[in-house]
Parts: C-alpha cells; sequence; structure tokens
DNA sequence: AGCCGCTCTATTGCATCCAATACAACCCGA
DNA sequence: TCGGGTTGTATTGGATGCAATAGAGCGGCT
C-alpha cells in the first residue's frame, strides 16, 4: 500500500466519499434492497479499503436517511413506511415547485426540447428504462440554478423513495397510468411558455397524484 | 481504558454521536463561530476519546450542514451566504407551514397557553433570551406529530441558520421589530381557532418577513 | 525585490489491532 | 418440554501508529 500513485493519484483523502458514492449507487440500483443487512467488511473487501473509511460511509449514507445505523449492531438499507413516503411527497409537493421556479428562467430552448423528447420516449417503456427517464427528466429541471441546499434537500427525498417507486412500478404496472405522461407534457408546455405559476400548479399536481396513486398499494411496503 | 464502566455503562458505541452532539451544542451556542477551524485532535482530548469517533462526529455534523470538511485539509464551520440564507428562509416558507399544519389537531390547550406566554414573554428580552425563547415558541409548534423527516429537515435548516440569527439580533437590535410579536400572537390565535390555512399563511408570512428583514442587513454574512 | 522550489512540521487519512457487544446455540434444572 | 442462564462466535466500536498531504517558512536564483 505505497506505490499505487500514478494512475489513481490524488484520490488519498477520498476513499469514505467513494464507498459511500458506490454504496449509494448499488442502493438506487437495487442491488442491495431496503431491510437488508450491510456488513462493514464486506463493503471493505468490496472496496479494497478497511472498515473505516468503510463507517465514514455508512454515517455519511445515514444521515441521507439511505442506511440505518444502530449502535453495536449493524446497518441496513433503511425501510421506510408507507406514513413516511407520505410525509415525503407532501414535502416535495412543497419544495419541488420552488425550486422548479428557480430553474425555469434558466433553461434555454435545447433544454427544453430534451425534456420534451424524455417525455415522450417514456411513454412507452419497461420499468427500469422509465423509472431512469423519469428521473431525469424531473432532476434535469433542477440542477441549473445554484440552489444547492435545495437541490440536495430534493435528491435526498427522491433517493430515499427511489426502491419503492421501483417496486410499485412493477406492482401497478397491469394498469398503466396514463395521466402521468399527460402531466408530463402539461409541465413542458408551461415551462417553455415560462408561466412560473403553472408551472408550479401542475408540478404539486403531479407530485400530489402520484402520493395518492402510492398510497392506493400500501402493500409496496410490505 | 477499560474499567470506567459502572457508571457509564452502555455508552459504547455512542462516542461518535455524543461528540456530534456536544460539538452542534457548541455552534449553536456560540462558542464555535462560523469559519472558525476544527482540529480532530482538539475534539479528541476535549472529550477523553481517539480522532476515529471525532471524524464520525464530523462527517454526521457535514450532513447537517453545520460542518464543511475539506479533504487532507481539514474542518471547519460552515459558513452561510447571504444567498443561502435565503434560499433556507424560503424553504423554511414552504414546509414549516405544512409541519404546522400536522401539529395544530394535536395541540391542547396546556401547549397553546404556553406558547401565549412565550410570545409575551420573550417581546421584552435581550438578545441571548429571545434567542432562546423564540426557538423554544416555533420547535414547540413542531414536536407532536410524528413527522420525523419534516422535522429533522426544519430542525436543520434552523441549525443552519442560527449563528446568522443571532448575529442579526445583535446588529439589529437599534431598531427593535415589534411585527415579529404581533405575528407570533397573531399565529396562536389561529392556532387556538384551530384555523390551519390561516396558520399556514401567518406562519408563512412571518417566515418571509423574517427573510425580508435579513436581507436588509447583508453585513451579517460578511 | 520578487518568484520559484525545497524542506519541515502540523494535521489529516487510513490500516491494523484489541475490546466490547449482541446474538445464537447450547446446557442444565425443574 | 420449557425457561433461564452460559458459553462461543460473528461483528461492531474505538485506540494506536504510520503514511500522505497541505501549507508555512526558508533559501537561492534571476
Amino acid at each position: 500500500m505505497s506505490i499505487n500513485n500514478v494512475s489513481e493519484l490524488a484520490t488519498h483523502g477520498a476513499a469514505g466519499a467513494r464507498i459511500a458514492s458506490e454504496l449509494r449507487e448499488a442502493i438506487l440500483t437495487g442491488d442491495y434492497a431496503p431491510g437488508d443487512r450491510v456488513r462493514q467488511e464486506d463493503l471493505a473487501d468490496r472496496h479494497g479499503a478497511s472498515r473505516v473509511p468503510v463507517r465514514e460511509a455508512l454515517r455519511m449514507l445515514e444521515a441521507e436517511g439511505l442506511v440505518t445505523l444502530v449502535a453495536n449492531t449493524g446497518a441496513w438499507v433503511s425501510r421506510v413506511s408507507l406514513a413516511e413516503c407520505d410525509e415525503m411527497y407532501r414535502i416535495r409537493e412543497r419544495i419541488e415547485p420552488l425550486l422548479l421556479r428557480y430553474n425555469v428562467p434558466l433553461m434555454d430552448d435545447a433544454l427544453i426540447d430534451r425534456l420534451d423528447r424524455l417525455a415522450t420516449e417514456m411513454e412507452d417503456t419497461e420499468v427500469e428504462e422509465f423509472i431512469a427517464l423519469d428521473r431525469e427528466f424531473h432532476l434535469s429541471c433542477y440542477d441549473l440554478a445554484p440552489t444547492r441546499l435545495l437541490e440536495e434537500t430534493v435528491l435526498r427525498l427522491w433517493n430515499r423513495t427511489h426502491s419503492y417507486r421501483r417496486a410499485y412500478m412493477r406492482i401497478a404496472r397491469t394498469d398503466p397510468d396514463r395521466s402521468v405522461h399527460h402531466e408530463h407534457h402539461l409541465l413542458v408546455s408551461a415551462i417553455r411558455r415560462r408561466d412560473l405559476d403553472e408551472a408550479e400548479r401542475v408540478l404539486a399536481g403531479h407530485i400530489r397524484r402520484t402520493r395518492l396513486e402510492l398510497a392506493r398499494h400500501p402493500d409496496v411496503f410490505e
């Protein structure tokens, strides 16, 4: 552990962050499911590191709500109850429109066209691709303005519910919900007209409807 | 370091959390100011621990936004710019009314009376006491409902701006703002009538006005 | 004088080791 | 057969020591 430089130079001091980042990705892709145990040594071996940076990574993910730590016992991928999910969606209903408002004035036509294409493209996809495109669609609306805090808050809420959104889609796919796509196009339209109030309204309604849809499938939360 | 049990039994596995908790308190009381360096060994010595749990504590506080870490360099008590503070207040404007809505139905007369007394009591106080009473007034409105997430989010926003609220009060005390107290009493009144919409409106306006007041003193943020 | 590069030191990052804890399996007596 | 205590093992928590980095101070060159 001394002459591994040259290629991975300047990566010192980032082990914890790197591990956190990869574990976060693994949780989002579903490699780890809610409730799964996360053993420190596993992660350490997998990343060729010791348990020290692993524990740092776990603390970070705990703060993001993705992992739940119990002293002297271990770490688990966080479960989310229906009540908590409902709460997160209600928070999103309030702050995502605000974040959107910050961003709409900064969007150029190229971005709006891309949003439109995404909205159309995801109309006819399977679960995994829909999840990815929908996420890209919404988050693309949020990363223009320098509102680090709001953006981070929203991203954390998305991440914490990601697994459950996937689970919902798998279950509810029998009767696909077309109005989601309708709302996406309404949103793009409002953005294109730079109608901030209308964009806020459509987005809030979109999130609200999704929340109500989710609540109709409590089995997603075991 | 083995037979120190008996009195502090069962505190194993909580060193990081304890250190974080005390450092958080120190930042809130002003013992550490924004921009201050935080050396790991200092904290370790101060708490009779090694640097390992200290680093855990720093990661936790970083996630809360109270501390800023730079790899291979160190940790500082986070500074907040006027723009960021503005952003936090705008988030609060949106979600605190929601949190209040959750809680009002659970409040009993005793609590409402206490809020009224707090509102009156803080009308005639010096900076430190006002800060404390105001915080208690508002946070008391939030801890009845089991909305862990929303509560935690709001608490973090309060904590991140706490130092600046104090700094503002010290500077702006020359022309004390009476409408703050008026709004507090309006809020109590709406709560007592269980008028959820009005309570939301008053609270949003209260936060909004505070934001605008803060923006009139950019010097608070250096 | 001003600038570049070096050295030296304070501090952080991480690996290793040992202690403490939790949990499961087991034993034992009633 | 069941309950309570006990031992054993897997796993986490934390202390120590060493490597890596950043930044200040210094010296030499132009």
